[in-house]
DNA sequence: CGTCGAAGTAGACAACTGTATACTTTTGCA
DNA sequence: TGCAAAAGTATACAGTTGTCTACTTCGACG
């Protein structure tokens, strides 16, 4: 098990309380870790050889923490029928309890970091092709190609991480932000069905459905 | 005229120059600053009174710079027919040559400083109105009301903005950005000609399109 | 119980930061 | 031309940072 003890796990709590309040990971310093740690700032030798790696393992940390979210989504979904809706529910309550961890995914994934962008990227692109997979092998979406559905995923993904922030942040904009993605995924998913429509056999059938 | 000059402009510049090659404009110190840009660190003090309004005034800056850059859009696509594959490959373009700019939107848009983050907000908020009265006086897409432009536009704006940074920074991805970028925008808009149908219809609609 | 490695602490170092005060240079204008 | 304001500089200060070496405490295990 890579489950983190003691002092690393205390350093590592400590980074996602102080970024909760308004910081960056990478701009996060190593005293004032230890300081918000309670901790010597040597300590941190102890545990880190840098301070890239300690961010990795702050990733990792929170990788862990949504992969049980996405887990526990899964099943839950399983006994739904309006999947869109629910999985919007679900995974904006997630982000919601999870505020430190929703804030370095969407801070660092366009942050300062590559090395963090890239370790970012691969996480989210893996809940993505889950996210597809899910949806193609449950045949939710039919008349769209997988390819497609990957496609959509990918964006979906980081939109809803995006409105995320938000969403924590300004409460009484919860419902809207939450319509409006639900609006968003159906309206992409509805809007590739007519991919393979020319531009003209579009507007035909827009003139037919006003 | 609010045009920068001397020192002031020396030290905006410096900014972006150090926040293209991977810093943030809140991780930015004041020494720092003047060292990049050749002057003495105390003669920020002339210019700015703090860290946080130098950061007002850079945003300031390149507000100036995107608008521009918005209005060349407007005449160029007065006389285009598709129009969103035409305004995808300029805004890409423009992006492309300002990526100090692009990058500084990007990080800040959800970075620590509430200040910067309200400020970037408003005027992404400001370019998608534009986007969307655009849209709906030229009559692109009149099967979808005004309020569901508007909603769109808004999250293209952002879904540009944020798959700028890769459009920048992975050259050999340029293509299927742009490609998908499109995607994008057809789908919002082609699913929301079908918002007013029910899920039963949509289907029944999916299976005379196979 | 003893011991050995891991975890944690103490103190010191040079380098850097934001800021203040006092001084010099440049610039615009009557 | 003269002079005041603006822009830029020099020096100094206290506080913070990352890192080093040396020391102490803890916990597991034979």
């Amino acid at each position: 098990m890579n489950v983190l003890t003691g002092g690393k796990l205390k350093l590592v709590q400590a980074a996602l309380r102080l970024i909760t309040e308004s910081r960056s990971l990478t701009s996060l310093g190593l005293r004032e870790l230890a300081r918000e740690a309670g901790l010597n700032p040597n300590t941190f030798y102890r545990h880190f050889k840098n301070l890239d790696e300690f961010g990795l393992q702050v990733l990792g940390y929170i990788a862990e923490d949504m992969k049980s979210g996405v887990r526990e989504l899964r099943r839950m979904a399983e006994s739904s029928e309006q999947a869109s809706h629910d999985t919007v529910t679900f995974v904006y309550h997630y982000f919601l309890s999870n505020p430190a961890a929703t804030t370095v995914a969407v801070r660092e994934l366009h942050g300062p970091s590559p090395l963090l962008r890239r370790a970012l990227e691969t996480q989210l692109n893996a809940s993505a092709r889950e996210m597809a997979e899910d949806i193609i092998d449950r045949r939710l979406v039919s008349a769209v190609p997988p390819a497609t559905v990957h496609e959509i995923s990918r964006m979906t993904i980081r939109y809803i991480l995006f409105r995320a922030m938000d969403y924590i942040e300004k409460p009484e904009q919860r419902e809207s932000i939450q319509q409006e993605t639900e609006h968003f995924i159906n309206r992409q998913f509805r809007g590739a069905m007519l991919d393979s429509l020319s531009q003209s056999e579009v507007e035909a059938l827009a003139l037919k459905l006003t």
